[in-house]
DNA sequence: AACTTTTACAACCGCATCATT
DNA sequence: AAATGATGCGGTTGTAAAAGT
């Protein structure tokens, strides 16, 4: 049966274009086009896909993981020939595999320089920032971190950052706290099935998550203190965090905080003393619930009543900066909380005035807010630190 | 112990971009 | 200027290992 194929105006037989498409030499401009046509017919016809050609001959071609073999064919060949002409490289190479199968493999996992094992405290907060003004541009991240691939990047912030994000009520995309992300439910559930706990200190606690930057840097450290305690140790020395003349948080006094945070077990490993900053790490939603509620005092091993607690947190201000040259209260005068059987309220009217700001490291060489040099800079995280809570916030909307 | 679910990561795929013709 | 090829990039998938039941 013979196949026509409409070309423009004419009619031509299969045979007529396969022949003038395998013997025309040379196309005029013309026929550039009509000739493209009958290209993709031909390849239609034999069951080819359309569009560009494939950058390999598919048929055969090996797929999924490779072999030691086939890697030592990779690597022995560009020790000898070098990186490039990936689509000539596998025929040469003896490997049955795509030229963008060998790429991938060489940039990914055989080249020499690549950084294999975990990721350090330092690498993952540089990921964080950078993520924070790139976006998903892998490439660009992998540019700043030495021997690390875009695509390892890319996965450990999907399996590991992203979802810890997730999990502190911060935006992924857009690095922003987000209380529709944060669970809350699990927080203030727990604190409310004891009614003992219904105080102002848990919810301070709760409260201190709101601070953006603080919930970054809480989420970063809780995790490498689940992961690698050693690196944490390491960098909280290096930076002083748990030093408590560094005030990071100057309107929770040390004296009210160390007595429970040095039993914390975010300590357990260190004879360093932690500050504020670190309580309000364990307040965020991997240890909120039982750090909150099993504080006790080192030496008389004391669990902390409501009472204690109250007597230790509350009063304490919490504000946030929103702007390089003023802080305002988180919440307002007014703001209240309820309980669930509405037997609670909780309100913050003895917040003072006081303003403070909230020098909270953003990067691994312990910049601080306040310290940023540029109004460019200074923008950039002023307006990380956009948030607030309506006055209208009900708890119940969580549960 | 067996099975299911989750996690981690290597690899694939399609599209975009750049360089060459 | 347009077509074509090579390479890079980012989203997604497949699968082995680990964890949970």
């Amino acid at each position: 049966m013979e196949v026509i194929v409409p070309l423009g105006s004419t009619s031509y037989t299969f045979s007529q274009l396969v022949f003038q498409a395998s013997s025309h030499p040379s196309l005029t401009p013309s026929r550039k086009l009509h000739y493209h046509r009958l290209h993709l017919c031909i390849s239609l016809f034999q069951g080819k896909s359309m569009g560009r050609t494939p950058c390999c001959d598919k048929n055969g071609l090996k797929k999924g993981p490779w072999t030691p073999e086939e890697d030592l064919k990779l690597t022995n060949y560009i020790q000898i020939h070098g990186p490039g002409n990936w689509r000539t490289l596998p025929k040469n190479a003896g490997l049955q595999r795509c030229g963008k199968s060998c790429r991938l493999r060489w940039t990914n996992y055989l080249r020499p320089d690549i950084k294999r094992g975990r990721f350090s405290f330092e690498e993952e907060e540089t990921i964080i920032q950078l993520h924070s003004i790139l976006g998903n541009k892998w490439s660009a991240i992998a540019a700043r971190l030495p021997g690390r691939t875009d695509n390892e990047i890319k996965n450990y912030w999907n399996t590991h950052i992203r979802k810890r994000l997730l999990r502190n009520g911060i935006d992924p995309v857009t690095h922003a706290p987000r209380l529709d992300f944060l669970d809350l439910s699990s927080i203030l559930s727990s604190t409310l099935c004891n009614q003992s706990l219904l105080n102002v200190s848990s919810l301070l606690g709760t409260q201190a998550l709101l601070n953006p930057e603080l919930l970054r840097l809480a989420n970063t450290l809780l995790s490498l203190k689940q992961e690698n305690p050693e690196i944490l140790l390491q960098y909280l020395q290096q930076n002083q965090l748990c030093n408590s003349q560094q005030n990071l948080v100057p309107s929770l006094q040390p004296s009210q905080l160390q007595a429970p945070i040095q039993n914390a077990s975010t300590c357990t490993t260190s004879n360093v003393p932690c500050t504020s900053t670190l309580s309000q790490m364990q307040a965020n939603g991997e240890g909120f619930c039982s750090n909150m509620t099993n504080f006790s005092y080192p030496n008389s091993q004391e669990s902390l009543t409501s009472s204690t607690l109250n007597n230790a947190f509350v009063s304490q201000p919490i504000y946030v900066q929103c702007s390089p040259n003023s802080t305002v209260p988180l919440l307002s005068e007014n703001s209240n909380f309820q309980s669930l059987d509405g037997s609670q309220n909780f309100n913050f009217d003895s917040v003072s005035p006081t303003p403070i700001s909230s020098p909270t490291p953003l990067n691994s060489s312990s910049t601080f807010i306040n310290s940023v040099s540029t109004d460019d800079e200074r923008e950039s995280f002023s307006s990380l630190l956009k948030f607030e809570i309506p006055e209208s916030l009900d708890i119940n909307d969580f549960m």
